[in-house]
DNA sequence: TTTTTTTCGTAACTATCGGTACGAAAAGCA
DNA sequence: TGCTTTTCGTACCGATAGTTACGAAAAAAA
């Protein structure tokens, strides 16, 4: 998982996560079956590490500014700090998707429908709560948050400052006022 | 160009690129080098097809909301209707950096400077004309506009409908009136 | 201990990648 | 026409991708 996500899911070759792992070539086929299946098996661990976290921001029972704050903190997380790469391997996936196996894309898809949801069912939460106006469908603004997510990791990974992309979520977001 | 810019600028072999385009492989290899060359080549070809108009709004005596209205135009532009395929060869390569070559990979740097350049400099332009109260710095927004044209091109290549991503775009812009 | 079963890694296989040696064909020139 | 030069593609190269056959080692059962 964390290979994949520091180098790029279709970057690291099977020869270089034995060389990384210890594991032997016929060890990680026996375990995952196949390379479609061993990033299959690191995108559900990432879902577990990363994207559940950010689902369980989305399910408390906080304020929607409240919740914003708290997606802003999550996004510009230090990584440095946490010994975890910078972007996301759940965005990474999603730009390389024409290159991932079956299996995989299978679950980019399932997990990318699973995240639109969750800020859906929040956004109507928060509208039902008198807390947020919008005049755009819940689904879209759930895209919207979606794609700030991905802006922020992206700007992360090309090594921009983390004030500085809180700074333009903060822009992204001030609109929603 | 179309090729890396439809599948992916790492998901075509130059064996395929010699199938679409009936040029033999020697040929390719006698006019641009290198695989490395051919991709530089292709983002070259980008550069003057599609980021120099976007450069051209950026530098036009607009107002800066009337620009703003042309960057929404412009990045939902029906691309079916163009034959053209969906998404941005450039934040593509942004995102596949990693495996590009040395050449590709300058011209990725060099072309992301230029265009964050011309941002910059539109929204001094904007500030001195007292068209936009701005708190954050000029580079940050410069940012902020590259990060909205990344996400628009990242929902379409998702297969998002163009007016849902211009109703994404015109929340992200409204934010600064 | 001996036998059986399971676990595990060396070493190989096939396919495909980017890249090129080299001879044939075409073009230019006499 | 005959010779030189340039253009061009077949057929190959080494490296590396993902994948696995198979024998050795370890564990369990006898």
């Amino acid at each position: 998982m964390i290979s994949y996500w520091a180098d790029g899911p279709t970057a690291v070759p099977i020869n270089e996560i034995c060389r990384r792992s210890g594991a032997s070539k016929p060890g990680i086929y026996r375990e995952f079956g196949s390379d479609d299946g061993l990033k299959e098996a690191a995108l559900e661990a990432y879902h577990d590490a990363v994207l559940t976290p950010l689902h369980n921001i989305l399910a408390s029972d906080q304020s929607f500014w409240q919740v914003v704050e708290a997606l802003i903190s999550f996004f510009v997380q230090d990584r440095q700090q946490l010994s975890l790469p910078d972007g996301c391997l759940f965005f990474a996936m999603r730009a390389h998707k024409d290159e991932l196996g079956d299996l995989t894309r299978a679950k980019v898809d399932q997990l990318r429908q699973q995240t639109l949801d969750a800020y859906e069912s929040w956004i109507n939460r928060a509208k039902s709560k008198g807390q947020l106006k919008l005049e755009i469908p819940s689904d879209t603004a759930a895209l919207y948050f979606d794609a700030q997510n991905g802006c922020a990791m992206r700007m992360q990974k090309e090594g921009i400052a983390n004030d500085v992309i809180e700074q333009t979520l903060r822009l992204a977001f001030d609109g929603l006022k």
